[in-house]
DNA sequence: TTGTAGGCGTTATCAC
DNA sequence: GTGATAACGCCTACAA
């Protein structure tokens, strides 16, 4: 897995602090305090320091800074598999935090069940913080990074004590999900897209339960399977092969597009034969037809979150782990049902 | 914009391997050769040393070494703002080969105009080679990096002399839209998005244009606007409040899909009174209503083959710069026209 | 105002 | 088989 650098190759491209010093004919330190503006230095010194660098094209190695500095400036943020949009905006709201804090951000995605804790383990060791998103990374692996002092800070997912959480709201936004399907005359329930471990589509799950027990109906058991398109697709023709529910409600707005596919196939519609909902407002959901109604989330808003997070443990600026969920909205669009005001 | 660490802090979080060293009893020349399994180590010992690694939790400091082993093991991507589903495709892509081939990635968005030149130089100083995406980086930064010795690869750009280049074709994925088009009966055409500088949605438009022409017709100058559904929704605005023209092909598919918001604002039936097309085959290209007839590009291959070639370059399996295109295919579906087969 | 020297955490080359 | 020790590139007291 290691390669070997070629045989010329030194390492560090560009020329060392150690070559613009000759050049300018002062020492190291010199250069270094006129670059960073740390300690005094002479108005013409520091001109032919900043000649020196211009001409050798000078970029201090973030090697030697960082360890010098004793830190990073690197941020990671490790995210499930088969990533669709929903991760993708979360990472760019991270990233576009993260980047005006002065850190990088270094991403791993998670495609091999087996091989993450040693990915992770790896990316704790080159940052001075993590975001792990969902359902990645076992807790016990997030204690010992915790333990060993690289502040975490978790994106929607079940707590660990000693790293921060920020995820959104599910509970009360599945409360009015569910009521309003209630109220479109839906009784007959599918749950679609099982928790795959403890994230919080557990927590979307037990809000409709809740609900729909206030209402005298039991709700099914979640039915598993792949959170894609594709995965919603091919759970819907199991589906819909038997008596038609009222509502499949999915864990996310892919698998309900799935779903929709399926329907069409099977030259259902919906809303008309049953209705189908998301969850997060991806961009499709908006131009499916059916438009999708779903729950949208601050996806954008929640890197960023996540990002603030991290800055604040890390410089110390706080020292205690927080929680904090962010609002989500109920978008209704037509998939869930034939409106009253249409109804004619 | 530097942040100090806790005072607290040493920088290195977890043991050092000196206090491994210490712990087992030896020196850290043999901890390290323990670890690596480089050079011979008497089971004896190894076992000593990896029952401290164990007990210290010991996690060697990336810094160390890559500073000794003279690389990052990481590698970076810069792409620019307001990334859509393409972008987020690519990059998934991309980081899948990379972290495989044992390489971190690094990402960098652009935001602002001003500060990309310097952030670009910062990621450079830490990593082992960078991938540039579109329209992000101008050629002299990208000719001075590679003149440092940082292998470069380029994505969905014009060449620059030094660097890899991967892209997928557009010219004649241009021409079989625009025949498409014609075949439909199509003659007035709207271009609505101007290449910001010289990325490749230039090669499309030329390919346009070029098979207009021989068929006797004048393309007009390609409109200008933002790259987001919202940018294409106020392009459609304008566009359709005066009179409409056959068809409006568009850059890409956020941009048909504000199009198609547009046009349903003022009341116009898509594909019936006028066409609209895209380019790329997002998600919701798919799902959209009409569905957009649109120009698949091969996005996670595309980021694969960047994470593929950089790494030759890296190790220097390949010293000099290849340019590979990639197939893209024409995606019809109904946004363009209606079809003969479906016409009565 | 400037320079010297020690340290950051590894790896790898030598002797032993 | 094992242990000193010199890199690697930079920062920063401390001296001068």
């Amino acid at each position: 897995m290691v390669r070997e650098a070629p045989p010329d190759d030194r390492g560090q491209p560009g020329p060392t602090i150690y070559e613009v010093a000759r050049h300018a004919g002062v020492s190291i330190a010199t250069v270094s305090r006129a670059l960073r503006g740390t300690g005094p230095v002479a108005p013409a010194t520091r001109e032919r320091v900043m000649a020196a660098v211009r001409e050798l094209r000078f970029t201090p190695s973030r090697l030697g800074v960082s360890l010098a500095e004793g830190r990073h400036a690197a941020n990671g943020i490790v995210f499930p598999d088969l990533s669709g949009p929903y991760f993708a905006e979360v990472l760019l709201g991270y990233e576009e935090v993260a980047s005006r804090l002065g850190r990088s951000v270094i991403i791993l995605s998670r495609h091999t069940q087996t091989d993450i804790d040693r990915q992770v383990r790896e990316l704790a060791g080159r940052v001075d913080g993590l975001v792990v998103f969902g359902d990645t990374v076992g807790d016990d692996l997030i204690g010992e990074i915790v333990g060993s002092g690289v502040p975490v800070v978790l994106l929607a997912r079940t707590p660990v004590v000693g790293a921060d959480l920020v995820s959104s709201e599910n509970t009360r936004s599945a409360r009015a999900l569910t009521e309003h399907l209630l109220g479109h005359g839906h009784r007959d329930f599918v749950l679609l897209g099982a928790p795959a471990g403890e994230d919080d589509i557990g927590e979307r799950w037990a809000g409709v339960t809740a609900t729909l027990a206030e209402h005298r109906i039991t709700a099914p058991e979640p039915v598993a399977c792949e959170l894609t398109v594709d995965g919603g697709l091919k759970a819907g023709r199991a589906l819909l092969r038997s008596a038609l529910p009222d509502v499949v409600a999915c864990a996310d707005d892919q698998l309900a597009l799935g779903v929709l596919l399926a329907a069409e196939e099977r030259g259902l519609s919906v809303p008309g034969d049953l209705a189908v909902t998301g969850w997060d407002d991806i961009m499709a959901a908006r131009f499916a037809r059916p438009a999708l109604t779903t729950v949208r989330q601050p996806m954008r808003e929640l890197g960023a979150r996540a990002a603030l997070a991290l800055d604040q443990l890390i410089t110390g600026e706080r020292a205690t782990a927080r929680r904090q969920t962010l609002a989500t909205e109920l978008v209704v669009r037509t998939s869930c049902g034939t409106h009253p005001v249409e109804e004619q």
